[in-house]
DNA sequence: AAACTGATTATAATGATTACAAAGTAATAA
DNA sequence: TTATTACTTTGTAATCATTATAATCAGTTT
């Protein structure tokens, strides 16, 4: 399953004329397996074990090189680095006030909503950015047992 | 009309036992009247040359301050710095992905997405946030005429 | 093999934001 | 009024994510 994923990645970027390192091999399987979102500083990490010399830079490069061929997205918050996430379907992230935990969801996409901004504002639309803000059940149950 | 703005912000300050010093006074004032989505460096650059003595410290205590109290929303993109919008009705933002101009537009607000959220992932919703990308006529018009 | 292009590495630089300590200012109590 | 207290501002240093740069390396093409 998640191979299937991994093999189109690297097939899409073979297309765009981008060379495959381990590096980057490893840096796509990453985010292709990972549940969580992570960040450049985690994947970094997590791949020092086997990749020892790399580069902090490199994995920067390389999220730039996924970013702009269109394999991932880029979740920014106010206080925190970027988080990185494979694009599998079209799905929408929830995110905890509290212990930070995003969690996706699936929802039909808001063509609406883009139709409705560019007749307003003129603009050509491209895209759009939706996230929900709440708190996640862990820490619903959390603050219960506290009060 | 923004000066009632800026009057109910100060009650809503005064009300949550915050003090209300000259500069808190001309930070809220400029976000309120500013049209744009002002970053903390263009707030404090801006009230420079009545503040000669302000820091920059000041301007991001007090957006915190602000923040907090729920009379401002921080607006958070990768690569550049954070902005500063005064909350005043239900709006989103639509962002140009060429020159980052930033312009308001209304919609009905999205509790359809928040209660099917809630639902799936078992969170307890407080918010979301919705932005919509792509190229504003002036960019539009530019590009045309480069090609 | 030589030359070329692109990728990685290591490290320095940038830039936004935060932390901290000292000094200032308003509010309150004695 | 004076003393005390709590909150603010200021100035500067520190932090942390990200980017730039230059050198080295690897794969590909001629």
């Amino acid at each position: 399953m998640s191979e299937h994923m991994l093999q189109d990645a690297l097939d899409t970027l073979k297309q765009s004329g981008v060379r495959i390192t381990p590096q980057r091999h490893a840096i796509l399987n990453y985010l292709v397996t990972s549940e969580a979102h992570p960040t450049a500083d985690e994947i970094y990490k997590s791949l020092a074990s086997n990749f020892p010399n790399m580069s902090v830079a490199t994995v920067y490069n390389n999220l730039r090189v996924f970013l702009s061929v269109g394999l991932i997205k880029e979740l920014t918050y106010g206080d925190a680095s970027s988080r990185f996430d494979f694009i599998t379907h079209d799905h929408y992230h929830i995110i905890c006030d509290s212990c930070g935990d995003i969690v996706d969801f699936q929802y039909p996409g808001l063509e609406e909503v883009e139709q409705l901004a560019a007749h307003i504002t003129g603009f050509k639309v491209n895209s759009h950015r939706l996230e929900v803000y709440g708190t996640c059940p862990t820490c619903l149950a959390t603050k219960e047992n506290i009060k």
